[in-house]
DNA sequence: CGCTATTTGTGCGTATGTATC
DNA sequence: GGATACATACGCACAAATAGC
């Protein structure tokens, strides 16, 4: 198949993908209806069954066929916008977060990533970030509510004095230091059993089951400068949020 | 209906893919190296390339190993627990969500709703819904990854057929059957202890930590009229989702 | 009810392009 | 440049699921 220079390399799943995209979107082939056949499709575009079923590979991974076979190929939605709006994890909530759970600083130290850390905060083995473990609470004097481990990357250690007392979330306090923001914010929740230690730090009891909510702060260039893990013991904490029908999506 | 003998039946990428997982997991492909190369598993698996790369096509899914032409098949984690699997930001993950993760039904039945049922579901003590219980995977013969409990008003329970082997979400099948469309999804996330009768269902340890979401699924007039409680066994599932920052909040 | 046509799913063989070391 | 490994692309055959007669 010989392909002139000046042509774009865009392999030809992805050009017959596009053009089904942009057919879905335009209503040309309606939500219930079923998309053409392989079979169709290969004659369509001259192509072969393989780089068609490729493209639909594609079109599956954005959910907008579901295929069956005997069926055939049906067009599920016709907006690949999100039709849910997150609320509840807004800037504004994080705030409340940190003003509400201010942090209780056990724990200040430089630690050299080892195989596991290097893993986690996603950076080189041997690299030295400033980790800091706290425990967060609304009443120094009541049971805490989570066990914090920040790690933060060596650059911005600078912020580690400001945490204890400012009730402002640490992201923030590095944002206001030295005007990093993040683009992203990967967050993931995972059950866990409390270990000894970690039980002992929270008031618990060794065993119980408990929340860990890890986030990982990544801002465009440089990648993860600030990793969190709270470990919430169960009861104490339960996270919530809400998907809302985004009112400016069209309904399908 | 005929049920085929569960390992005839199976593709053999499917066995592939499994096989390895069990590899990475197990240590024998540690983090940071690479899987054999497509043509050793073609020898090794006696298998063509095509199906080999259905196979690594699943890992990939699951996000255990990248994969970068003239480098090879890098695993990326051996913690199924960290596995990324991406949840409830937008409608396509949803819909990927029920196709990786297949329902198995165990029980159907029609409950009254008791006091404790009847808070849960915010509805009047005594109303009747459909409850259906059935186990989560992607493989019927591997460990199911969570126990699912739906309750469905009775009105709708007319989809409670369509469920198993669909691959769509509950409410879409609402959705397209009766036209309700969820205008709030409430999800709140908590930290448990798997009970006796529970841990048997998911060949679990009773006493073992999991994760417990509970969505309410809300249409406008009528209130909640879906409720779906997933139960995961630590290790086997962990949430996870990405918070934009709202470049229009104003900072405090 | 079984039969058939249709459509996707699975699987194999082969060839060439592209990225990386 | 060469070697290696994945990416793309063509061909074919049969199996499984489904719909309609």
């Amino acid at each position: 198949m010989k392909r002139s220079p000046s042509q774009a390399a865009r392999p030809r799943y992805a050009v017959v993908a596009q053009t089904l995209i942009d057919d879905i979107l335009s209503g040309r082939y309606a939500v219930g209806t079923a998309l053409p056949t392989e079979h169709a499709l290969c004659k369509q575009f001259d192509i072969s069954r393989h780089t068609a079923r490729e493209a639909i590979r594609r079109l599956q991974a954005l959910g907008l066929v579901t295929r069956r076979a005997g069926v055939g190929t049906i067009v599920h939605t016709d907006h690949i916008a999100q039709r849910y709006m997150q609320v509840g994890d807004t800037v504004a909530d994080l705030y409340q977060y940190a003003q509400d759970m201010a942090i209780n600083v056990l724990d200040v130290s430089d630690i050299e990533a080892d195989d596991d850390t290097a893993t986690l905060l996603g950076c080189p083995e041997g690299q030295t970030w400033a980790r800091l473990q706290g425990l967060r609470g609304m009443d120094p004097d009541a049971l805490p509510m989570a066990l914090t481990d920040v790690y933060i990357a060596q650059d911005y250690r600078g912020v580690l004095g400001d945490i204890e007392g400012s009730g402002l979330p640490i992201w923030s306090l590095i944002e206001a230091r030295y005007g990093v923001i993040p683009s992203e914010v990967r967050q993931q929740i995972t059950a866990v059993t409390l270990g000894h230690d970690d039980a002992v730090k929270l008031r618990a009891t060794p065993g119980e089951s408990a929340l860990r909510i890890t986030r990982h702060y990544l801002s465009d260039p440089t990648g993860t400068y600030e990793v969190a893990i709270n470990l919430y013991p169960a009861g104490r904490f339960s996270y919530s949020n809400t998907l809302r029908i985004d009112p400016t999506a069209p309904l399908p």
